[in-house]
RNA sequence: GGAGGGAUGCCCGAGCGGCCAAAGGGAGCAGACUGUAAAUCUGCCGGCUCACGCCUUCGAAGGUUCGAAUCCUUCUCCCUCCA
């Protein structure tokens, strides 16, 4: 893995990582395929849209298909023909959206399967291993991201924790080391000492990337910006540095400014199925009745299949009949926009103009004037 | 011709003397969604009112009763069975 910073603008900056499935301009956007699968698209539609890199998550894959198979049918990327790049999370997300289904030890977490109720343990060393075999370009440490109102006792000790694991995902991650990265993780709440403190603990790993996790779970998004604004600089400048989980259109654009690279979310996908698309002036709930004949496009700006091909109309229709194609339509426009977002603010920061642009767009979002 | 069953809010459908403006679904309307347990979830959904409350509703008309969607009578329309 290589990443080169580029260009830089106050925090932002445009730079390229070079993975063994092609490169990732950053700051990047890297869509949801949670199971093997971006929900409602298909690896052409992901071409189309630009993707670099996407996601996969262990602890899911770990309970269907299951590494092995995977391992055995070529991997993660042949498996789902997928020739990009893959990132895999650890399953660390899940110790926190599944806490009713898993108890912690030092050891690692141990799950009850959300699909049979047995019993899976994920630890540091199985995680890593699992993603191995997955063939992942960037391995995700196993951590804890604990909710943000946690108090900061708990804090304290489950990134001591955390360390602790990341440092036995690095034990594990050495004895093999495959062709991908393995990236830390940083937590500590919104607790600006215990970030500077884990901060240090993971860049003391050297690790080839580092991330920030345990944003966007549960705070308010002033504070969660502020929290990205601290925090980011903490990790190594050199380095890649991922965002996770996060975020909407005006958290990308924010943390971007604050100096991050990499970011994920569900939230265009996820919405996109419920009928709400992202658009250059606001959010649009296409289900709404007031475009029940409107002929124009989603987003009039917008490039992608979906705006060049469909009317609202028909869009809302979909939704309505309840056609798999909503799904797919509201989601490649979707993630088309948070590509272009992306895309238009890496000029941006290129031309030194990172601040003006990013204020007009969150100006236009803030208005949110959908007409 | 005879016997029985039924008609409930936009639709389906529970209710079978007061706790009923009437369960539950659906449709409709609005909203939420942030390292995906999500094609999920939440709210509204007779009228007027911010609300207390008031008004109009359970095929139609009349009646019994302190009180009726619920009981009685007649009528209208639907369904099943027997001739």
């Amino acid at each position: 893995m290589k990443f080169e910073v580029t260009h830089t603008d106050g925090a932002a900056r445009v730079g390229k990582l070079v993975l063994p499935h092609g490169e990732v301009d950053t700051p990047q956007f890297m869509p949801v395929g949670t199971v093997a699968s971006v929900k409602a698209i298909a690896p052409d539609d992901l071409h189309a849209i630009g993707a670099q890199i996407i996601l996969g998550n262990t602890y899911h894959l770990l309970l269907r298909p299951g590494p092995e198979l995977i391992a055995d049918l070529g991997g993660l990327h042949r498996f789902m023909s997928w020739d990009r790049n893959v990132l895999t999370d650890s399953g660390g997300f899940q110790v926190y959206s599944l806490a009713e289904q898993r108890k912690i030890t030092e050891e690692g977490a141990q799950f009850r399967s959300h699909i049979d109720g047995k019993k899976l343990m994920l630890t540091p060393e199985s995680a890593t291993k699992a993603q191995r075999q997955l063939g992942s370009d960037i391995v995700m440490a196993f951590d804890e991201c604990p909710p943000s109102q946690s108090d900061r006792a708990y804090h304290e000790q489950s990134l001591a924790r955390t360390t602790r694991w990341a440092e036995r995902c690095k034990a594990e991650w050495l004895r093999d080391p495959g062709h991908g990265s393995l990236f830390g993780i940083v937590q500590g709440g919104l607790h600006k000492d215990l970030r500077e403190r884990h901060a240090a603990e993971i860049a003391a790993l050297d690790l080839p990337g580092n991330a920030l996790g345990g944003f966007s779970v549960g705070e308010e998004p002033r504070v969660m910006w502020e929290g990205v604004e601290h925090a980011a600089p903490l990790l190594p400048a050199h380095k890649p540095r991922y965002l996770m989980g996060v975020g909407t259109p005006e958290d990308l654009l924010r943390c971007a400014l604050s100096g991050i690279d990499l970011f994920d979310c569900v939230l265009p996908t996820r919405v996109a199925r419920n009928g709400l698309l992202f658009t250059r002036h606001g959010r649009l709930q296409i289900k709404a009745a007031r475009y029940a004949k409107d002929e124009r496009p989603a987003d009039a700006e917008c490039a992608c299949y979906t705006c060049r091909t469909f009317s609202r109309a028909y869009l809302r229709h979909l939704h309505a009949a309840q056609e798999l194609l909503a799904f797919r339509l509201g989601s490649i426009h979707n993630l088309t926009f948070y590509l272009d977002l992306m895309r238009e603010l890496r000029d941006a920061i290129s031309r030194g103009e990172a601040r003006r642009y990013a204020d007009a767009r969150l100006d236009a979002f803030a208005r949110n004037q959908v007409d």
